[in-house]
DNA sequence: CTTTTGTTTGCTTGTGGCAAGCATCTGCCT
DNA sequence: AGGCAGATGCTTGCCACAAGCAAACAAAAG
C-alpha cells in the first residue's frame, strides 16, 4: 500500500506533514511488538530517568506527556519490577523521589539495543552521513515542534556521556 | 526537558533511532487533541479509503495495523456516522466493500487541513525548499523501514489527483 | 489553621487483541 | 454435475490494559 508519488514537488507543508504522519504511524504498527518488558510510557521513563537521574513522579509524567496518576502508576509497576527504586525527596516530604536501579538500567539498555540493532539492520544500504543529516533534519523538525506550543510532550533525546551506547525507550 | 546535544556527531544509527523516538513519542504526546470526530485508527480508516477509493474491511486492517476485529468495529461506527458506506462485494459475497462518502470526505479534509495547518504555523520559519528536504528524507525513511519488514504496517501518503489539499489522518 | 502542592487510589472510558461463530467461496472426490 | 470438506472474510463476545478525572490523603507554606 504506498500511494505517495516520490518525485512530486507539491506544497512544502503539505508533503512534510503527511511524511511525518506516515513516519508516526509506522510507530503505532510497531507498538505492540517490540518494547521490551515494558509498557510504551514506562520505557519512557525509564528512559528519561536514565538521562536525567532521580525526578520526581510529577516531572516525568510531564516529560513522558501523560497525567500524574498515569505516571505514579507506572512507577509502582517499574519499581515492583525492580527497575527503579522510589525515596521520599529529603528536601520536601511530599515529593518522592525516583531513580534507575542497576536492573532498570539494564533493561534500559536491552530495548535499546535491540531498537538500534533493528534500525542499524532496516537501513544498512544509508551512509553513515546520511544518517547524520537525516537526523539532524529530525532533530530541527522536534524542536521547532514543541517550540511551536503544539505539542505539551517533552523531548528527552540524548546519548550518555560514557561511549557506550544508551539511550532511550 | 531537553537534554540533546546538536553538535555532536556520534554514531549515526545512534542519533536517527533517537531522533526518531523522540518525534514519534511527538505524536503519541499529542493523540488526545487533534484527530477530529474519529479515533485516531479511524482517521486513518478513512485516510485510506480516501486515497484508494474502496476497500476490503481486511485491507483496511492490513493498512492501518490493527486487528481486523479493530478494523471491523471502527468501520462500523464511521458507517453509524455516515462516513462510509458498506456493501457485499460483488465478486465475493463474504467481503464487504467499503466506500467514502461526500460527508466522510468533507471530514477528512477537515482534518486534514487543521494538520497542515498547525504545522504551518510550527514550521513558520522554515522556507519552501527545506520542507521539501526533509519530506524526501521522512519519506525514504519510511520506505526503507517499512521494506525491512520490521513493520509490517501500511504506509500510505498520498497526494490526490486534484488541486486540493487531501491526505489524511 | 487554612491553603497550596505532590502523590496515590477508585472509578470510568475506550481501544485493541483473541477466539468463537457464521456466511461464503473453492477444490476435490465421487 | 452434485456434494462435502476446508479455506477465507467478516462479525461479535469477552477480556486486558492504558489513560484520564476526581476524590482522598499527606506534607509544606503562609
Amino acid at each position: 500500500m504506498q500511494l505517495s508519488e516520490p518525485g512530486r514537488t507539491g506544497d512544502g507543508v503539505e508533503r512534510l506533514t503527511l511524511a511525518m504522519r506516515d513516519l508516526w504511524w509506522l510507530r503505532r504498527a510497531r507498538l505492540r511488538d517490540a518494547d521490551g518488558p515494558c509498557t510504551l510510557t514506562g520505557a519512557r521513563i525509564l528512559h528519561i530517568l536514565h538521562v536525567t537521574g532521580a525526578a520526581r513522579v510529577s516531572d516525568l509524567a510531564a516529560g513522558a506527556g501523560v497525567d500524574i496518576s498515569v505516571a505514579s502508576r507506572q512507577v509502582s509497576v517499574l519499581e515492583d519490577q525492580g527497575l527503579v527504586e522510589k525515596a521520599t525527596d529529603p528536601a520536601d516530604g511530599r515529593s518522592h523521589l525516583v531513580q534507575i536501579t542497576a536492573t532498570g538500567t539494564t533493561t534500559h539498555e536491552g530495548i535499546q539495543t535491540g531498537q538500534l540493532r533493528a534500525v542499524a539492520e532496516a537501513l544498512s544500504t544509508w551512509s553513515h552521513d546520511e544518517m547524520l543529516q537525516v537526523a539532524a533534519s529530525l532533530e530541527r523538525l522536534r524542536t521547532d515542534l514543541v517550540e511551536s506550543g503544539l505539542f505539551h510532550g517533552s523531548a528527552t533525546s540524548a546519548t550518555s556521556a560514557t561511549d557506550t551506547t544508551k539511550v532511550t525507550a
